[in-house]
DNA sequence: TTGAAAGCGCTACCAT
DNA sequence: ATGGTAGCGCTTTCAA
């Protein structure tokens, strides 16, 4: 196999210097068009590819950057972030940047759970997903390391978030629309905004249809917003006096819907009929669940692809020009459950 | 903030050479352990991290192995090979290399597919997890770039794999143990190498057992082995003639058998006194499964550190020297759907 | 519009 | 056991 091209060799085939290659490459300075032309067909007949290390050590930027979330999202059932991450990936791609995928545990000791690419500088910048502990980025913040956060929200640090807002509106307006009288909301998870921005605007809409949730039927458990504390705090919530017992559930999440399934159907409660069940999410499994559930969809490629593009955008700017906020929106689905 | 210091800032902070640094820093050479430590206290004082890029550019190797996968397996419901991917992350974090994952469609054009690392060299080798389209293999190959398939075979290229035979062989023992006289298989995506060797192990081992397994009953499905083909085939299976309808079902893995246990709930059939399901792989959602699946463990995690391992040697040695296979094991999980 | 040349920070070879 | 030094392949002034 011959030796792989490098930018000498391409300047050769195309009798031009190394910077006139080095600038059609990079698509920079005034280069004749006729020139332009004749160096990228070197470059494609040859097979040539720059060097990321050499471009990233004379550049100083190396081309890389760093996703992070908690092991525990990333190995959840429900591949949530990993759609955040392949929309970042698809992004990148795009830019011709690299993604280094981390995880990190909870709580983190910076000292010891660094992901190594920040200790060896070897990211431009870091998109964080999900909640994850404050050390970390307050540790990116102190190394003057570019970060964005996605579905997470932590001081001013910039961010891209899912409109929960405008989701649990149309929830509400669903629910009043069905006739619901007694509607409750189950939440999880306390430390991250999301569940509690749901939980808000849900109230918020309910008290301005007429509806407002009495505080017994507006529960936010302190366990993670998985399946098994859907079916807890939910078990909860169906063994109240069936006089006062919720005839309609919304989730903040499809994970704590699907366990809220769960303990229905172990009581013999028929869904939708005794019990309306909504989540929040879309997963795969929102719709093969029994029965499908009502939900509203959030789309996580997006999500993942606008963190990443406002992280590269302030990368190549070099200013602090990250806005501080995106809004990715969002759509109610309406399946059985409800 | 100061600048990152480099190689020659240790060296001169330990009165030393930067060559003596370097071999410090890798711990080659012959260093009087005087020196060593000075230099070592020297960049630890100074926060000292070697630059990838100038790493990677002097030492033709760039500490980036690659990560590919089918996109359909990375979206999937169930975390299978995201938990292979933690495996491989953890295990590269202990050897000081990043890991570039990216997805692949399904068929998968050579030209226009390829993950941007393959083209660009960015990666020392390249560990290729599940089952993927031949072609990117034989890119592999034809390029020279050293890999290793994790839970898939090709040619003979360097592979590890799962006890898929061990596995199904416990299942036939548990299945006869509990007195199944009607046992039947249900698998799928025949171009994966995983459920085929799981059916004729089990075939063979029942065989052995003296319940030879009847021909219809023996069945592979065409499509992508997810809870839906599971309904779907399982429907079949299940809308048999009641006098040969199996008792027992062993599912090539367990999307497939939560298929079946919706296609068993909606016939009304009970499991597991009318039917017992046996699954594989032994996801997060089994355990949450209605009933509890028993199904045959398999250490994602361990498989992904494996196929890493397997790959950095070989890498390392830069010899051929990848062994030609390795064997995860994997455990029968009895829970209460057989 | 193009070219020459000076690094970027490190590894590895050859001296000493 | 340690140091000197020549690149690795590229970007980026600065000149022409």
């Amino acid at each position: 196999m011959a030796a792989r091209p490098t930018i000498s060799d391409v300047a050769e085939a195309s009798h031009v210097s190394i910077s006139t290659v080095s600038l059609v490459m990079n698509g920079k300075g005034p280069v004749a068009e006729a020139t332009r032309q004749r160096v990228q067909a070197a470059a494609d007949r040859l097979g040539y590819a720059p060097s990321r290390s050499a471009r990233g050590l004379a550049a100083r930027r190396t081309g890389n950057v760093g996703f992070v979330l908690r092991e525990d999202h990333f190995r959840q059932s429900e591949p949530f972030y990993t759609r955040v991450f392949l929309g970042a990936e698809f992004e990148a791609r795009r830019r011709g940047l690299y993604v280094l995928l981390s995880t990190v545990p909870d709580p983190y000791v910076p000292g010891e759970h660094a992901p190594r690419f920040l200790t060896e500088h070897s990211v431009d910048g870091v998109v964080v997903a999900g909640g994850v502990d404050g050390a970390l980025i307050e540790q990116l913040r102190d190394r003057a390391i570019p970060h964005v956060l996605a579905d997470f929200a932590w001081d001013d640090a910039p961010q891209v978030s899912i409109d929960n807002r405008g989701g649990a509106f149309a929830v509400a307006a669903h629910v009043v629309e069905r006739g619901h009288q007694r509607v409750a909301f189950l939440g999880a998870d306390p430390t991250h905004p999301s569940p509690n921005a749901r939980r808000d605007a849900f109230a918020e809409a309910m008290r301005d249809a007429g509806r407002p949730i009495p505080d017994g039927l507006l529960v936010t458990d302190d366990g993670p917003s998985d399946r098994a504390t859907g079916a807890r705090a939910g078990s909860a919530l169906l063994d109240r006096d069936p006089a006062d017992r919720p005839t309609a559930v919304f989730c903040a999440n499809d994970a704590l819907a699907l366990g809220l399934l769960d303990a229905a159907r172990d009581r013999g409660l028929r869904v939708p009929e005794d019990l309306a069940v909504v989540g929040f999410d879309d997963v795969e499994g929102a719709a093969l669940a029994f029965p499908p559930l009502t939900t509203v969809h959030v789309h996580k490629e997006r999500l993942g692809e606008a963190a990443l593009g406002v992280l590269a955008e302030g990368v190549e700017t070099a200013d602090a020009s990250i806005p501080d906020a995106t809004l990715i929106p969002t759509q109610l689905v309406v399946r059985e459950s409800s």
